[in-house]
DNA sequence: TGAATTCCTAGTAAATTTGTAGTATATTAT
DNA sequence: ATAATATACTACAAATTTACTAGGAATTCA
């Protein structure tokens, strides 16, 4: 049940954007070596959340990334799930697709929407702005 | 965030021995052979459960495992931390040892510690002889 | 004694996670 | 224009974890 480097650093990378929000453009290798996170990684990963276009980009020299919105209006569970693709305990779950077809009544299945539910409920009540505020207090903590 | 074929064979398998727990110790090949799960990996499942006290053995012929409580006295998280190992959504969360020891105020530890004991308290509040009731009223479906 | 069964240790194949590497493309400053 | 700086994209590779498999020793019962 854990969560992979995926979600944590995205994590990060976002918090990061987010307190250097009014700085321009953020380039990947500022961010991965304020966080000592893997260049190429992060690249991996802010991907999926441009995709989603949960940051925008522009290339070139002082190029780099930056949010789309302000840091409240970003929910942890809406990073972790692009990053993570779904915090479902089961594939089961999985986005619409499949929920279980042949087996609408499987006795377990109802326990995992359950668990999900609960995970979704904690992360989609934390906003990145939220994660600002604990960080400019606290100091950078990159453990977890 | 997925639960592994250990936690998910493991409520099948605590369902199975609860279904039957009136019939004596009951062989790992039979409930193999009823759920259709690797008899060898059925076995490592099982000595996680035997060493926690979920259930107890006798070898020889006859032998097998049996339910060490009524149904109603396992909740489905009891099972699921013997065979997952834990709930937690990050190793730092992990059994006593180490929670964090250089980084006490890790500012995304306290999103991870609301996650797992939201979780908990859903797979707590369930009961092995709920699984049991829906069993019986649903039929044996093992898909997830 | 022999069949059935758990107990124990090791190994192994497959899948997933966690990166690396290299090149193409775009942008800006000089 | 050109050089420097970045992202964009694709492919590969190492490390770790998951999900089994194999084989034999120990125990129990008929």
């Amino acid at each position: 049940m854990k969560i992979s480097t995926k979600g944590r650093y995205a994590l990060r990378l976002m918090t990061d954007l987010a307190i250097h929000k009014d700085d321009g453009y953020i380039s990947i290798k500022s961010i991965a070596t304020r966080q000592n996170i893997s260049e190429k990684y992060l690249e991996q990963i802010i991907k999926l959340l441009a995709k989603e276009n949960l940051v925008e980009s522009t290339r070139g020299a002082q190029g780099g990334y930056k949010l789309t919105r302000e840091p409240i209006e970003y929910t942890v569970g809406e990073i972790l799930r692009v990053t993570e693709g779904s915090l479902a305990p089961v594939a089961c779950l999985e986005t619409d697709d499949n929920p279980c077809e042949n087996c609408m009544d499987c006795v377990t299945l109802e326990i995992w929407q359950c668990v999900l539910d609960a995970v979704n409920k904690v992360v989609d009540s934390i906003t990145l702005q939220y994660l600002v505020d604990k960080q400019k207090e606290k100091g950078n903590c990159i453990c977890c």
